[in-house]
RNA sequence: GGGGGUGUAGUUCAGUUGGUUAGAACGUCUGCCUGUCACGCAGAAGGUCGCGAGUUCGAGUCCCGUCACUCCCGCCA
């Protein structure tokens, strides 16, 4: 027999009671975590989103005893009763409330339970898809409420920090015009004009542009972002970015800003303190040092370019990677040269799934290269490399020889496991970076035409601008562009935009528009440049990423209060799903299988 | 689109060379138990071995296909 709250009012949340409240009578509600029936006398661990305190019931009230020998996991109850300290050797000191507990005197059952699914009060996991199934169970468990919190007050530190710097606040359509390149759209079809569609954001871009045009001087959202490509365990189909664009700015003020708001962040959020200003690495050193764009600074282990060295050597793999253009590097795994057969595999067969042929390796200990491909390397190249990557007696060195794009890739990922296998680094220190002076645009050669390496709304630099003239120099051309880095993770990306529609207008050109595609597709946003656009430009960190950091999440499902799969499903609701044909056609449309 | 991993009780897992009735722990149910906190003790119920086809006297185990989840590559301006 269940009860009705009615007018009884709770007092406190769990671990809102503290030795404060002694002897104070309160009322408090939640789950049943945890019982312990002892026949004479039992126990209740009760949760709440605060966490869980012990109520004990004492056999001298015989009918609430009885009832209270009703109750089992995750009944919803609501109990009156006394606070109490716990005799000295009762005190539980893995709880935050292990030093008291409540003597009951009321207790009403305002809800039963089935037994759940998935146990919610165990150290061992249930498969993900269950608990993706069933969210609304998995978000009771602290480990990952406790996250969901965390993301709470990161958009309340963002918000404050935000306002308090003269931003405004300013929502923008999730009903807009689909957008050309890039990644695809979610596509929302419209009833009342049969045959077109809206899309779902991919970002606010052009939006926020236009807010500066509207000359709101500062603004910022917390913006749920689309798009429909394939995940990993750090995208989702729908994602939250913090836009924020700013007026009259150059690239140091949007550092600037950024770097004290993740001060602040990281400050309030987690209570760690980090040094601003971030270290600042250009593109191409980056590419050059790491084989990445976004490069985990907190340990070394850098990429030696060693082409020039080895180009005599009588070894066809790195014959055979320069002579058809590319290139032969290295890294040295520190005090690695005693590293097992099966560990070298390893590296191997990472190389081999990043793209590679193969990685060749050689061991450097007591003065000599052995095993590998030491026999092809001759005393003076060896002095050479040993010299150029500063490479220590002990280490082992791994080659990489290949197109560029793979040595680079290779490399980078080696180098990545190398830093987790090897300990290299601490698992709790934050290192950021910004990446700057991207390249502007990037030869596709699969469909031999030029593509935005960003985005298209990016002002070039303005030395680079008469690089526009010859389309041989198109390559050359640096933008105001910028990522900031976290520990390898991409967390924010921006630009200084174009605001001159005649620079707009090159890049256009160099992106091969044609007048109609442009009027077409964002005629009204080459319109509003006319009228007076200031200098701006902005950054959209990724919530999702920044919560991942901060939480020491592995995956983005556990930072996100209802996920989708890698397939982009919702387990929970099974969306998506089909529709009714009737509302098909309402709608127009024609399912085509 | 491609490659790797996983799939056995409600849950997490074990299951030997292909061989009798597929096991354990947790959870659930019943009984006992007055200081537990992963309470304890005694007992019970609970299985489409993801699905399909095949090899075999015999398949959880071997082969093929397929589905779901997951990790990576492509993709993600």
């Amino acid at each position: 027999m269940l009860d009705f709250l009615g007018n009884v009012k709770r007092t406190h949340r769990c671990c809102d009671v503290s030795e404060k409240n002694l002897s104070e009578k309160v009322v408090l509600t939640g789950w049943v975590h945890r019982r312990r029936d002892l026949g004479g006398l039992i126990f209740i661990d009760l949760r709440d989103v605060t966490g869980i305190i012990q109520i004990v019931f004492h056999p001298e009230n015989a009918p609430l005893m009885e009832k209270a020998h009703k109750l089992r996991n995750e009944y919803v109850i609501c109990v009156e009763g006394i606070v109490a300290n716990r005799e000295q050797g009762n005190i539980n000191k893995n709880m935050q409330t292990g030093a008291i507990e409540i003597n009951s005197e009321k207790l009403l059952i305002l809800n039963d339970s089935e037994p759940l699914p998935v146990q919610i009060n165990e150290n061992v996991l249930a498969d993900e898809d269950l608990r993706l199934e069933y969210r609304y169970l998995d978000l009771r468990r602290e480990k990952l409420s406790s996250k969901i919190l965390m993301r709470h007050k990161i958009n309340f530190a963002i918000r404050k920090f935000l306002i308090d710097n003269n931003f405004y606040e300013i929502e923008t359509p999730i009903l807009m015009k689909s957008t050309p390149e890039g990644a695809r759209d979610y596509l929302v079809p419209s009833r009342v004009h049969p045959g077109t569609f809206f899309a779902l954001p991919q970002s606010p871009q052009i939006y926020k542009q236009l807010l500066m045009i509207g000359g709101f001087d500062r603004y910022f959202q917390i913006a749920r972002c689309f798009r429909d490509e394939d995940l990993r365990a750090d995208r989702q189909p729908e994602f939250t970015q913090l836009d924020m664009e700013m007026s009259f700015v150059d690239q140091d003020d949007i550092f600037d800003v950024s770097e004290k708001l993740m001060k602040y962040l990281f400050s309030e959020v987690a209570n760690l303190e980090i040094n601003i200003p971030f270290e600042q690495l250009p593109y191409k050193e980056a590419m050059r040092r790491f084989g990445s764009d976004k490069p985990d600074m907190r340990f070394g282990v850098e990429l030696t370019d060693i082409s020039e060295e080895v180009k005599d050597l009588e070894f066809k793999v790195f014959q055979g990677a320069l002579e058809s253009g590319g290139s032969v590097q290295c890294i040295a795994a520190p005090e690695c040269s005693s590293y097992s057969r099966k560990k070298i595999d390893e590296l191997v067969d990472l190389a081999k799934h990043l793209g590679a042929k193969g990685l060749a390796y050689c061991k450097y200990a007591n003065g000599e290269f052995s095993s590998g491909i030491a026999k092809f390397i001759t005393e003076d190249v060896k002095d050479k490399i040993i010299a150029k990557t500063g490479a220590k007696d002990g280490d082992l060195i791994l080659f990489a020889a290949d197109r560029l794009k793979i040595v680079y890739k290779v490399l980078d990922g080696v180098r990545l496991k190398l830093g987790k296998d090897l300990g290299l680094y601490n698992e709790k220190e934050f290192k950021f970076v910004w990446i700057t002076d991207f390249p502007l645009f990037e030869y596709n050669e699969d469909k031999s035409r030029w593509e935005t390496a960003h985005h298209m709304f990016t002002l070039p630099k303005e030395e680079h601008l008469k690089y526009f003239e010859n389309e041989k120099d198109w390559g050359k051309i640096e933008g105001k562009l910028y990522d900031l880095v976290c520990n390898g993770m991409e967390l924010s990306s921006g630009s200084i935009r174009c605001h001159r529609l005649d620079v707009q207008r090159k890049i256009f050109d160099v992106l091969g528009f044609s007048e109609e595609e442009l009027q077409e597709k964002f005629g009204f946003f080459l319109n509003a440049l006319k009228y007076g656009t200031p200098p701006h430009g902005g950054i959209a960190p990724g919530i999702d990423r920044l919560v991942m950091i901060l939480s020491a999440s592995d995956s983005i499902r556990d930072v996100i209060a209802f996920p989708k799969t890698l397939k982009a499903v919702d387990l929970m609701s099974q969306a998506p799903a089909r529709v009714a044909d009737e509302q098909l056609k309402e709608l127009n449309i024609k399912i085509d299988e």
